[in-house]
DNA sequence: GCCTTATATGCACATATATTCATATATACA
DNA sequence: TGTATATATGAATATATGTGCATATAAGGC
C-alpha cells in the first residue's frame, strides 16, 4: 500500500470541481468592485440604512440598493427592519476577514 | 482633549483612499474569474509552461497567454525562460493564501 | 539563412457589469 | 383613505471583460 510519490499531493493537485469554482469566483467577484468594497467596509464597522450608506459614500440610493441585493444574494450582508428603514450589516466573517487582510496588505506595501 | 465617542473608532472608520481601493479591487478581480482561479491553483503547486497549463486545463493557448499577461501585470505570477519555453509560477504568497483559504472555505461548507 | 516550436499580441465579437432614471412597492401615520 | 418616507425594481445605456482566430515575435536547430 505504499504511496506513489505523485499521489501524496493528490488532494492538493486535484482540479477544482465546477461548483467550488463557481462559489469561489462569485465570492471574489463580490469583492472586485470598488463600490461593493466600500459598502462592505462600512458595514463591517456598524449597521447602516440604505440612505445612510448612500450619504456616507456619496452614491445614489438605487446604486446602493442594487449592490446590496447582489451582496444579499451571496449572503454577505443581512438586514433588520425598523419601520420603513432597513438596517444592513455584514454577515460573512470569512469574507470580511479576507477583505480586511487584503486591505491591510495593500495599505502596508 | 477628551475624545468624542465617534472618534474612538476613527482609524477603522476611515474611508479607503482611491489607490488602496484600486489595488484591492484589482486583486480580487484577478481571483474573480474561473479560468484565472484554475491557472493560479495549478501554479501554486508547481511551475508549468504555457502549453502545459493549456493542456492540463483544456484551454486554448491564447486564452492562457492572455490570462497570464493579466496575472503577470498584477505580479501574481512570474516566469523563467528555458529555450523557447516559459515556465510560469505563482509569485504572491498573500494572494495564494487568500485563494486557498477561500477554496477550503467553499469546500467545507 | 530557413524551418520548427513556444509564446505573445491585435482585433473582433459576444457577454457581463455598473450606473442612472423613472417608477413601483411597502410601511407608518394623520 | 391619502400622504410622506424608505427602499426595491425594471429598462436603458455605456463600458468592461473573456475568448478565439489569425498572425506576429522570439529562440533554437539545421
Amino acid at each position: 500500500m505504499g504511496k506513489d510519490p505523485k499521489e501524496e499531493n493528490k488532494q492538493e493537485m486535484e482540479q477544482l470541481d465546477e461548483e467550488t469554482l463557481f462559489v469561489v469566483s462569485q465570492t471574489f467577484k463580490a469583492l472586485s468592485d470598488p463600490t461593493r468594497i466600500r459598502i462592505l467596509h462600512v458595514l463591517c464597522e456598524q449597521e447602516m440604512s440604505v440612505n445612510q450608506i448612500a450619504e456616507t459614500l456619496d452614491l445614489r440610493q438605487s446604486t446602493v440598493s442594487h449592490q446590496l441585493r447582489f451582496l444579499k444574494n451571496l449572503r454577505l450582508v443581512k438586514y433588520r427592519r425598523a419601520g420603513t428603514t432597513l438596517f444592513y450589516s455584514s454577515d460573512d466573517e470569512h469574507v470580511i476577514d479576507v477583505l480586511q487582510q487584503t486591505i491591510n496588505h495593500a495599505l502596508h506595501h
